[in-house]
DNA sequence: TGCTAATATTTAACATGTTAATTAAGTTGG
DNA sequence: CCAACTTAATTAACATGTTAAATATTAGCA
């Protein structure tokens, strides 16, 4: 975890400035509070990665890989949003440990396909029930038509500033 | 910026497996889908971070710093949502460009108090003209009632997580 | 055909995220 | 007063994020 206390959003401090539109207080800007957010449902998952000895990121690419049969690396980067040049780290230990393989494309020497060994499928699927039941427990929590909505706007947000970018 | 085309939301990927409540495709869950928002929120200031040679967490900091006129590191830590490992290693950076100071809290040795430099604070002056009417474009944008019922789903999430953990 | 530009991936360099260990300073109870 | 515990900050080690450069391959076109 981040913060020692994570129940206590804030410390009190003192804060000469305000803005005008009340958005940013300077410990409550928008970036911010996605990375807030993210850390409490990234948290969340914690027991699994423990369990496998994984970090977040790996699991991301093992369950992606595992959930399309085989896909290129460009490919997985979008899906799973990682870096190209983080990807190829990760990838680099996933194969080291025998989770996933990689083989180029014969059609174009320059795309590398990703695939998952079964023991990666072994382990996934049987990750993917905690996963999927801690998901469950997330939207019993907060509320399933909520959830949806808040995913919905998160999506809408970055529809909107990929435009105006 | 992250991957190439990022008007693209996603690749065309073959999808072999669904979950049942619908809520993550593996590459829609709610910590990808927070990340991405993050992501797309931040690169709205990357301007300014370029301007100024420094990063976004340097930005928080200073910004942080500069609003309140001192404070601990640790309640820094938790106001900008920044571990104290990485905190210790940003502050001895900006101290090295003389952008902040830092000296023991006399009352409690072990704390130590940050504060910014009057070259800090006339940096800080002049990007926040910028980031705030950023923000405020991103108001106008994606619309203020629907940015601030997002921050507060956002909130909400984070203290459901927190309960639950 | 052969030159040039574009694409996919990797590598390098440096900053940050994360966990655990370390150091120093305060607190507490006998 | 002092040993044991707690707290605040730093350091260490390793993984990832980010930008730019390098590499290899393909596509386009004169």
């Amino acid at each position: 975890m981040n913060n020692s206390d994570s129940k206590c959003p804030l410390p009190p401090v003192p804060d000469k400035g305000t803005s005008s539109h009340g958005l940013n207080d300077f410990s409550h800007t928008l970036p911010i509070r996605l990375l807030r957010a993210r850390h409490a449902a990234v948290s969340q998952f914690q027991p699994i990665f423990r369990k496998y000895n994984i970090t977040e990121q790996q699991w991301r690419v093992l369950r992606m890989v595992t959930s399309a049969s085989t896909m290129t690396a460009g490919e997985l980067s979008q899906a799973i949003f990682i870096s190209m040049p983080s990807l190829s780290r990760i990838m680099q230990s996933l194969e080291a440990r025998n989770l996933i393989r990689r083989r180029a494309n014969e059609d174009d020497l320059r795309k590398t396909m990703v695939s998952s060994t079964s023991a990666a499928q072994a382990m996934v699927a049987k990750a993917a029930i905690w996963s999927d039941t801690r998901y469950s427990d997330i939207a019993q929590w907060f509320g399933k038509e909520r959830l949806e909505h808040l995913q919905q706007l998160l999506d809408e947000l970055v529809r909107t500033l990929d435009q105006h970018q």
